[in-house]
DNA sequence: TTAAACTTTCAAAACTTTTTGAAAGTTTAA
DNA sequence: TTAAACTTTCAAAAAGTTTTGAAAGTTTAA
């Protein structure tokens, strides 16, 4: 396989992945370009290679800034702007995790705690089964939250020699 | 708060999350609303609980049995079908592991390994940066591949043990 | 058998999300 | 200043996804 058909390859796979993953398409897609370019791209240069508008291209790096997964460069001497992307995937993947959290687990975990609260009459089985399923998810939810609290603060060499050890 | 309204919340909840994790909306709702039925609910109950029709009902509700969240249930002298929910929530959270990791990371995994194999000049430093991208996202996917097969594997107790140990 | 009770299908409609591109805005060198 | 080089915005269009509902299909009691 020549190396530019492997880069294409390599695009779309991240592309779908990040579409089944609730981040779009193209800017999972401009993300593996940049993971997998040598040397910072410009504006242009993303919109020529994906084939995609400058509003667009625009508007996803500066939500890829947003993530923490690329970052601008500033040449001296030039007026364009250059972005790339931080290589390292141990990054990549606290990044991504953080951002969610974020905007997604933390959300729900108020609304958990809050209906963990709802009094009612022990003896009716509506109230019961209600309570239980809350309680229950609740409970998953914050060691969610807490393995993913760890999993930030960790250096990724402490991290995965933990899983390792703890799954022999 | 009255037990509907947070019976209804709850449903929101669910829903919104599973939108953003890329599980319909509708699908999730259904699934919040027999996690809080305390007995198994017909395909008319459910349609009429949530104002959806009976097309998108029973779509969801196969949808559902396919991801091994629900079950449907058969009462002697009786001809409509029952639905019921799995109430254990570590079984639900193995059971959307399990199939992400099959509809998703399988995938991705299988071109991650292809591209891995690409040939190349090493002193290209276009080729180089790509070998090294691939290479390093590769050892993540196999890493969170490993880690999913234990979790699938494992009881509950056991699991959770095997993170609070880790996490201190 | 039959027909009532129920389930499934799927094309079209509704809704949601993403993308475009032209216009407006900003920055900088001279 | 000015104007060229660049970035940002956003309303409208395109694309993608979900939902509807009526018709077709299936099952079962009698």
């Amino acid at each position: 396989m020549e190396l530019a058909e492997a880069k294409q390859k390599f695009i779309e796979a991240w592309g779908k992945l990040g579409s089944e993953w609730g981040i779009n398409r193209t800017m999972a897609q401009v993300h593996a370009l940049l993971l997998i370019s040598t040397d910072a791209l410009t504006t242009e240069e993303i919109m020529e290679t994906l084939s995609i508008s400058r509003g667009n291209a625009n508007m996803t790096l500066r939500d890829l800034i947003g993530w923490g997964l690329i970052e601008k460069q500033h040449r001296a001497g030039e007026r364009k702007e250059y972005f790339f992307a931080d290589k390292d995937t141990w990054n990549i993947a606290r990044q991504v995790a953080k951002e969610r959290r974020k905007r997604e687990l933390d959300p729900v975990l108020k609304v958990l705690e809050e209906l963990s609260h709802v009094k009612g009459e022990t003896k009716d089985p509506e109230f019961a089964t209600f309570k239980k399923s809350i309680t229950d998810i609740n409970k998953l939810a914050k060691n969610v939250d807490k393995t993913l609290d760890t999993m930030l603060k960790a250096e990724e060499s402490w991290f995965w020699g933990s899983i390792f050890k703890m799954f022999k």
